[in-house]
DNA sequence: TGTTAGCACTCTTTCCTATCGAGTGCTAAC
DNA sequence: GTTAGCACTCGATAGGAAAGAGTGCTAACA
């Protein structure tokens, strides 16, 4: 059996009636809610195959049809290729610019969340370029120095490092020297032993120091391993009966707030670079065994200086996928609007 | 009427069971559950009367007691006199070190959750002796200056400035000086408008870049306003039936992100001095509406140099209120003994 | 051959009712 | 003051009937 053109208009029907109510639809419906004028009857046959190759499914005998994990599959796919839809309205919300990355993207998130009335995730852009731009000893106490390191990005670290209270000035300036004469411009992956070793060799008794100096930019990398991730509308996954039982709303907000489980979804929609950038994960199909009755739609946002991030919207399966794709697309051109402009 | 000694060992008695089964608790079971040797019968006189008083109500008539907040109220009070327990058990957890105070406190509150089964909070210290320490202005790019600022307590701020690229490292050296000499040991709150005038004028034509570098301290405070909290264990709510339902679970785990208003819970402890630091919130006593149907309690931390925090658990009425006081109180001690340890 | 009307059948949902049982309040006796 | 006893209340539970939505199948129709 083949999936004509009719069958395709009917499950269209049904997931979009589906989307709208969260009931299972009957024959009835779409014999009226379409333009085919066909009977109730005739839909009823096509159902039947429909169910058959797998599109939709029956909860029980007597009740009307819901789309399978494969139909809404078809669904997003064919919808994809279509649309490029544009939702203008959070525009004036974001244009409140934000000084700092970390209150820019709280707001993304939970405007995303408010517009669109599902959960959603932002992480933080991972930097990808690691070169080192700048180091900074200054003394701040006497036996406290601060060191600031800057990474390409701007990217800004700073650690305090206890010292003998000895050290005087003089050294504390030759340290500096050293370091970024060694330093400036270095991948931060390409410090390796050996450079580390001559550094602390031309440090002379204040190798303990550079030592310090180079955990704290260890730490820069480590702190980018497990990245930031910021989360909205948690709350809303109880608008959706088929979610909000308690098994099911404990989990969800238990891998929402445990942002160590969204991470694996960061890294694999990082990882796949196939696509426009939109990726949606239906049911079972997303990484997360927590929420394998949810879908998850996620984009790629990418600013300047090879600094990529997630953007991930968790809703019920019947979340309307349309809307969801329009609005990220959108989000994203202005992230990069906004992002260019202060740049 | 008045609330002799065998009426409280029966109000106590209905408590401590409510706390256990949370079903209402019958004439019959305490007749059996107290060592006073008295028939139901006799029982429900004084729980007759104990109701009338207020202490206990009857969800409906057939059905046994459960405490009013006016009873959890006299049963905390009765309590917190009385007990000084320790719970050790986190201790091991805790002693992982954590380097960054954010780490730190993010674990607090995660482990505060596993160990009570309850939703938990914490905020951030709060800093109340602003005075400045250090400022440095760095060059990072030809165009980019880097603004450091220290606050006592080791607060640092970070903050990029764009400036004309003609600027001398000179003018940068002077710039420094000016600031650190006009600037250090002077609490942020004394930077008034004539010391504002007097810096921008021997700023001569740079006072574009003092402008900025003081937008910056001013940052300082701000962020100290809207102060950082971590919630933990949100999901816990969904272990008390009383809070399972979808309205009042939305409500609170909507309460739990939106850390707007925790943030009021976070001021309320702060401001009251009174007792040992430990508070507790029975119901509507608390200021946050969305939690009426919770218990909240707090307790004051404050680390070094005046450096003061909440940690806050939320839970149904019928929670734990003596493991939780042990556990807090414990908890305090260690985070005084961790910090003193690192300092 | 595809479409449709009709009908019996299935299964959930809803509502009603009866029953159960926990717990109370009151009375009378100890 | 304490207790036993009893009638009463009211939620919870279970069973069953009726309603309603929707199906699958058959037979008729174009």
């Amino acid at each position: 059996m083949q999936l004509d053109e009719r069958k395709k208009k009917i499950l269209q029907a049904i997931i979009r009636n589906y989307l709208e109510t969260g009931e299972p639809v009957g024959s009835r419906t779409i014999s009226k809610y379409t333009d085919l004028n066909l009977s109730s009857a005739t839909i009823r046959n096509e159902m039947a195959d429909l169910e058959e190759l797998g599109y939709i499914l029956q909860p029980h005998t007597s009740a009307g049809r819901i789309p399978s994990d494969k139909g809404y599959r078809l669904y997003v796919d064919t919808m994809l290729e279509e649309k490029g839809r544009e939702v203008e309205e959070m525009k004036e919300m974001l244009l409140e610019k934000e000084d700092k990355m970390e209150a820019l993207l709280k707001q993304v998130v939970r405007v995303l969340a408010q517009n669109t009335n599902y959960a959603t995730m932002i992480s933080a852009p991972r930097i990808q370029r690691n070169k080192i731009k700048f180091i900074q000893l200054s003394r701040v106490d006497r036996g406290q120095i601060l060191a600031v390191i800057v990474v390409e990005g701007n990217v800004i670290k700073n650690h305090m490092l206890e010292v003998p209270e000895g050290l005087s000035d003089e050294t504390l300036l030759k340290l500096n020297m050293l370091l970024n004469t060694h330093l400036n411009g270095v991948p931060i992956e390409e410090i390796n032993l050996g450079l580390i070793a001559a550094l602390k060799q031309q440090a002379g008794s204040h190798e303990a120091v550079v030592g310090q100096v180079l955990d704290a930019v260890a730490d820069v990398i480590k702190e980018e391993e497990d990245l930031e991730i910021y989360t909205s509308g948690a709350n809303n996954i109880f608008k959706y009966p088929e979610l909000a039982d308690n098994t099911k709303a404990s989990e969800l907000i238990s891998a929402f707030e445990e942002k160590r489980a969204l991470n694996t979804l960061v890294q694999e929609t990082l990882a796949d670079e196939s696509n426009t950038g939109i990726q949606v994960y239906i049911g079972e199909e997303n990484p997360i065994q927590a929420i394998k009755d949810c879908s998850v739609v996620t984009a790629t946002y990418e600013l300047d200086e090879g600094m990529k991030g997630t953007i991930g919207i968790i809703g019920p399966k019947r979340m309307d996928y349309d809307k969801v794709v329009g609005t990220l697309k959108s989000l994203m051109h202005q992230l990069d609007d906004l992002y260019k402009k202060r740049d």
